[in-house]
RNA sequence: GGGAGCAUAGCUCAGUUGGUUUAGAGCAUCUGCCUUACAAGCAGAGGGUCGGGGGUUCGACUCCCUCUGCUCCCACCA
């Protein structure tokens, strides 16, 4: 069969796929092996695959793959995480598109479209990571809404309140009134937003009367006025001494509001004087609890103005701003605006302008569990890599605040708190605990008289038990339960590959929860991918639409392709700046082993032929080669550098094993090859391949299938990886000579014109091999080679030196001395300079009686050389100018 | 304002406890090739003194200080 001269990925990707599925070769059951685990970060189930999930699943299955051929049970869970705040914004969305407003149906409705979109949208992420190659164990893929996770979720609850450590209390809480929730403080966008000061007079109090005498605030939102509990100054601002003890009138609603001290106030900022509203600021919050001042919150959920505000009652608070300028102007007491430019909350979510609320939460406190996440780190039990990552960690733990964990949806894990009338409340995980808990407060208590708390639980208080939970549900909630048989064989897990944007969300979290639950750390290391942007450095977003489809991507350049041009340039923790020549680079490279492939493939085992002794040095060379480079190969991923094996990997295949392996061995045109020299380049091909698999899985177990007998069932996924064999470094830098000098004379050709058909005779002078000698033969077109003592007394030609040896070709007709003269005297001032250096060094006392032996060993080994060189370069510049 | 990090060839990055022949790779560029596996290719070549300045050291891309530029995180002045 005549094999195309491109690889074709759309031939042999899904191809493969479906084989390794129809296989279960992804399923990991536990058994006698050590186990390799992996927990893929769970991408939103309403989500689609972006270049991030390219990267990160990417690295996974490089990883997990390693792992399985050697040996390990490896087991790659797979999963969706139910997304609350960006799952119900799409729902609602698609319900208003139909006409329904979420307002006007109940809970369980909503709830059923939201499912029902879940089982039309959930898969599809999923899906794409399949074309991707990842090789998950897809039997084990779970959501974290799943009945069994919900209710470890609820467990979790109950058991940290029963602890004591979940609370419920009233908090400013960032309100996202477009979502209708609470987001977290890392939700919230902060953006410079164009906004104006406006300085409003609040005319002073003089017995319950408004004087003429007045003050002057600055405020960016005059329509909170009417929530004032105060007006703050500085309790050492001179300007202000008088207002001390008084009180002012705020304008349109004249209500008498007093003046107090706190240091919190700027006295250079503004005017000075600061009104002070608890509902609407968090800062101001706090100086009111200082104060004890009375929270006056005038602003419904919807961010509209209420009865409380007594004007403008039902106005949204941007129109209301607008308003009410208008109105203090005609009251008199606007003096003048300015523009001004400050940090706005949006949310991330809905891009709404957050504003500050105050609510009713749940809490879950953090102090203790943080000290534990972190000492994981601090003693690198936990590694993170890289570990640069170790500060921002530190940071995080040290600084953490109670984690608010409700958010008014409906979408999650419903807080399992039972209100009775009475106003009391009981935390059980089910309603017939809750009823028998009701009642010990209460006899009469009966299940209608119960109302369960509205709100839902964050996210990320699921995804928290995501490592313990996909094995064993039950486990969260309950420490002293024993782990069920997966749990105590996949647990800890080995590897996690995640973005370092959610190392506290996630991954801190994942050790607490880790901690209390199982009493261990939840995976050893944690490899932080960096963020995915366009060349010119800018985040890959939709809005920016400058980020590819990575559907479409593999579609035109193979998953392997794509793959490998996201791997080939991105260590650990590096933002990676897309660039689709990679990926074509990743593409090239797949089709150059595909090639390689078919120039193997079409030899004819001639059994009559004898190894050539070209042919007898390359397989010595490359198996050496080879072990030396699975030395250095195991050591970058015992470091997690993974690029650099990876190019380590395509320069062994490109350069080594095509340009020059392959070429040594190549028979002669028409040619057959002799059965051991083929049979030695099928076994190092076969090595090749299992090392590539990992990257490239796809082009690896096709050509993998072909070169050998296969029958159904057996797959290079579950081969090895090729072990390391000896190797003589000595031998290996001889050969690297020997190719220096073939690289000469090819330059040689070039510079002179001498076509690489044109066949040479060399000279040399020094100790080099027969074999050796073959190589530069067949791979420079060398038809004799000689002594060069043999060299007669006006023999013209060019001379070069590599490594202690000196060549020199004969060009009788293409020599131009001149020429020749000019390159000798520059090798010979680079040279002197390189001596000089050296002996600075050699003739310093300090240098060799405080550097170490083996330094100053080398350094006199580089004088030798070099002056060797040297004194070989004036030989042959006295020889041409004679 | 607080904290962290980065600055090495045109581009993207290595440079692993300061010493391995006066800095490496890939891509891009240039030159010559349709050489019977591959033009998604082959062969060859050029290109940086490591952001600026200072210091420590026998020795600094590597450690310290400082300046400049950039990035990220946190907090945020009404």
């Amino acid at each position: 069969m005549e094999l195309p001269v491109k690889y074709d990925p759309s031939l042999t990707e899904e191809k493969w796929y479906a084989y390794w599925l129809r296989n279960n070769f992804f399923h990991s059951e536990p058994d006698k092996r050590e186990p390799y685990t992996v927990v893929i970060p769970p991408p939103n189930v309403t989500g689609v695959l972006h270049m991030g999930h390219m990267l990160n699943n990417t690295i996974q299955d490089v990883l997990v793959r390693r792992a399985r051929m050697m040996g390990k049970n490896a087991c790659w869970v797979p999963g969706t995480d139910h997304a609350s705040i960006a799952t119900e914004a799409k729902v609602v969305a698609k319900l208003k598109a139909e006409g329904i407003e979420k307002s006007d149906i109940t809970r369980e409705e909503f709830l059923k479209h939201a499912w029902e979109w879940r089982e039309k949208h959930g898969g599809i992420i999923l899906e794409q990571l399949k074309k991707l190659g990842a090789s998950c164990d897809w039997q084990r893929t779970k959501f974290t809404m799943d009945p069994d996770l919900s209710q470890g979720v609820i467990n979790t609850f109950v058991y940290f309140y029963k602890k004591g450590w979940i609370y419920r209390g009233v908090r400013m809480v960032n309100w996202d009134p477009v979502g209708q929730t609470a987001v977290s403080d890392e939700e919230v966008i902060r953006k410079e937003t164009p906004s104006k000061l406006y300085y409003l007079k609040y005319f002073i109090s003089e017995s319950g009367v408004p004087s003429k005498e007045y003050l002057v605030i600055a405020t960016t939102r005059p329509e909170t006025i009417m929530a004032d509990s105060a007006i703050c100054i500085h309790p050492e601002d001179e300007r202000y001494k008088h207002l001390k003890g008084k009180k002012v009138f705020i304008p349109l609603i004249n209500k008498e509001i007093p003046v107090i001290e706190d240091d919190y106030v700027t006295m250079d900022f503004g005017t000075g004087c600061l009104k002070v509203t608890p509902a609407h600021d968090i800062n101001d919050y706090e100086i009111g609890l200082r104060h004890r001042l009375p929270v006056i919150d005038i602003l419904d959920q919807f961010g509209k103005l209420n009865q409380e505000a007594r004007i403008l009652v039902g106005e949204d608070r941007f129109d209301a701003r607008k308003k009410i300028v208008k109105m203090l102007t005609e009251s008199g007491n606007f003096l003048k605006e300015e523009t001004y430019s400050s940090q706005i909350g949006y949310s991330e979510r809905t891009n709404a302008v957050i504003e500050p609320r105050l609510s009713l939460q749940w809490f879950l406190k953090m102090e203790e569990a943080a000290k534990n996440a972190l000492s994981y780190v601090e003693d690198e039990r936990i590694r993170l890599i890289p570990d640069k990552y170790k500060n921002t960690y530190r940071h995080w733990m040290d600084n953490v605040r109670d984690w608010c964990i409700s958010r008014q949806l409906w979408w999650g894990q419903r807080i399992p708190a039972w209100y009775l009338p009475s106003g009391d409340f009981v935390v059980e995980p089910d309603v017939e605990s809750a009823l028998k808990a009701a009642r010990a407060i209460d006899s009469t208590i009966k299940p209608e008289d119960l109302k369960q708390d509205s709100d839902v639980l964050d996210t990320w208080f699921s995804s928290w038990l995501w490592p313990i939970s996909v094995f064993d549900a039950n486990k969260p909630g309950h420490p002293d339960a024993t782990p069920n048989d997966d749990l105590a064989y996949y647990y800890p897990t080995n590897d996690l590959v995640t973005a370092p944007e959610i190392l506290f969300f996630w991954v801190a979290r994942m050790v607490m929860a880790g901690h209390e639950f199982c009493g261990d750390l939840p995976f050893r290391n944690v490899y932080l991918t960096g963020t995915v942007r366009d060349k010119q450095g800018r985040k890959m977003s939709k809005s920016l639409g400058n980020s590819p489809d990575p559907i479409k991507l593999m579609e035109v350049y193979g998953a392997d392709g794509v793959r490998v041009g996201m791997l080939i340039c991105s260590s650990a923790g590096t933002d990676i700046l897309f660039d689709e020549s990679q990926v074509e680079q990743g593409r090239n490279f797949a089709n150059k082993i595909w090639n390689a492939y078919r120039l193997i493939k079409g030899w004819n085992i001639d059994e009559n032929a004898t190894q050539t002794p070209q042919a007898k040095v390359a397989v010595k060379w490359f198996d050496e080669l080879l072990s030396s480079s699975i030395e250095t190969i195991d050591d970058h991923f015992e470091k997690f550098r993974i690029s650099d094996a990876l190019m380590l990997i395509y320069k062994l295949f490109w350069d080594d094993f095509c340009a020059w392996y392959l070429e040594l061995i190549k028979p002669q045109q028409g040619a057959g090859i002799d059965a051991s020299t083929y049979n030695a380049t099928i076994t190092i091909f076969d090595k090749l391949l299992r090392i590539l698999h990992p990257f490239m899985p796809f082009i690896s177990e096709d050509l993998w299938q072909n070169i050998g007998e296969r029958k159904e069932g057996e797959t290079i996924m579950l081969s090895s990886q090729p072990e390391a064999g000896k190797y003589n470094p000595d031998f290996l830098a001889d050969f690297e000579v020997v190719k220096d000098c073939i690289v000469n004379i090819r330059g040689i050709r070039q510079s002179k014109g001498i076509s690489p058909k044109e066949p040479l005779s060399l000279l040399y002078k020094g100790e080099l091999g027969a074999e050796m000698i073959s190589v530069i033969e067949k791979m420079a077109n060398i038809n004799s080679v000689g002594s060069i003592s043999d060299k007669g007394a006006d023999a013209k030609g060019v001379s070069f030196l590599t490594g202690s040896l000196e060549f020199f070709l004969p060009l009788e007709e293409h020599v131009d001395v001149e020429e020749e003269l000019r390159k000798i005297e520059e090798e010979i001032k680079y040279y002197r300079g390189f001596l000089e250096n050296v002996m600075k060094k050699l003739s310093n006392e300090k240098f060799v009686s405080s550097a170490p032996k083996a330094v100053v060993d080398m350094e006199l080994k580089k004088r030798l050389d070099g002056e060797a060189k040297l004194m070989k370069l004036e030989e042959l510049k006295k020889e041409l100018t004679k």
